[in-house]
DNA sequence: GGATTGATATGATAAATGTCATATCATGAT
DNA sequence: ATCATGATATGACATTTATCATATCAATCC
């Protein structure tokens, strides 16, 4: 069970100026009588698919992963997100219900805002308004960018696709945990786990990349990269 | 080149109430003065790849296909839209680049709006960025949950996917007119043309529809569905 | 401690998909 | 009318990918 965290005060939070920088210090206020912060460890279920949305969700430390079900068959990943990142904006504004399930890849702390006075305040501020639309618009962009750019490629692309943009994107060095598991890894990218594991193999063979457990160094960055474009 | 069309004033415009239905009517005379009309034959280009976004884009009439550039391979259909669907408000706040091209599937009639003007709009009339909000958010989560149920069947399910989907959800019977070629279909897809036509041809063989060209009827509504499941 | 489970790993094989070749037909250009 | 072009169509084949089987190892539970 995620633990109820001491709230501590909107207007002192380290995110403050990601999005509510332009807020009054009353409507701050109104926004911090109704939030709640929950510390969810490793693989705990923070939201489930099918529940109704009542708040906006904002990630402050950790991992999350947003998952699709998908008959009874498999689980599909959409994305992974790190506080910068995640802010719950997908679907909130047009469904009443969570279109995905969010859970914790590491251990994670989340801050729940309750939607009813967000959208108040996006009513009565429309610089905050502006902001909001920023960043649900480069969220979703980012998402469907991701998935065009998984899609069309094949498994070797893919793979090295992903390890590109963990190294250049998330940690900004060649030697990184991954975080996610080869499954999680094939839920992202949509192929089999086997293959997910069969192609790092190779990668490893190959000498493009060095695998020890979950820490992965990048040899050839060089080669990744003209796997991306061609694979 | 496209024509522009007589500029009809937006405060008649028969979209109105989808979305500017809450704006005063100097906010509406505002984007009215920067407004252009232009129409846009079959195959004509509306904005290229990479050009600076600078107005907001309405489907008035018509039909249009979001494409993707692929390095010099293929070309990706991100999506396609009629009107009603808010397609122009994809990446328009998070970026000031097109990361796509538009272009017409059928004859289509566009309205350009200034996005300064749209955003100052928004800054000013919070219930209009709330109407906004929802717009985006829902042409967002359209498209992903579009490309999830895509990537995560094969390719009989795929084919079956959007032959359900036509005949359910934008044309509302079992015949129809194909808006796509064979060809787009594959880039909405993600396979090869030859292989839409084979299973085509293969659904008319089992029977399940019948083809005229660009003539679909479908013949067996619950054999598509189930493929749809287990594709 | 021993048993169970899940993650990683690899090979063999089957299934799915793409590519290449070729043919026909409709369309538009000269 | 003739030509070129692109869309539809189908078969043969190669490639890619998934599935099934099996093994090892580490972590967890009783």
């Amino acid at each position: 069970m995620p633990e109820i965290l001491n709230t501590s005060a909107c207007n002192k939070c380290a995110f403050r100026s990601l999005l509510f920088d332009n807020l009054t210090d009353d409507e701050l206020i109104d926004l911090n009588v109704n939030k709640v912060e929950k510390k969810y460890y490793k693989k705990e279920i923070v939201v489930e698919q099918g529940e109704p949305i009542k708040e906006f969700l904002y990630l402050k430390e950790g991992l999350i992963k947003l998952v699709k079900k998908d008959g009874m068959k498999k689980e599909h990943i959409i994305s992974i997100a790190r506080p910068l990142n995640f802010i719950g904006f997908l679907s909130v504004f047009s469904n009443d219900k969570y279109q995905y399930s969010i859970s914790a890849i590491e251990d994670s702390v989340m801050c729940f805002i309750d939607l009813e006075v967000l959208k108040n305040t996006v009513r009565n501020n429309g610089i905050f308004a502006l902001e909001v639309l920023e960043k649900i618009s480069k969220i979703s962009d980012d998402i469907i960018q991701f998935r065009m750019m998984i899609d069309r490629r094949q498994l070797r692309g893919r793979i090295a696709y992903i390890l590109v943009m963990f190294a250049k994107q998330v940690y900004f060095k060649s030697k990184f945990h991954l975080p996610l598991s080869r499954k999680e890894i094939a839920e992202l990218i949509d192929m089999s786990t086997e293959n997910v594991i069969r192609i790092l193999s190779e990668f490893r063979r190959d000498e493009i990349i060095r695998i020890d457990g979950s820490l992965i160094e990048i040899l050839n960055i060089g080669q990744l990269e003209r796997l991306c474009r061609f694979g």
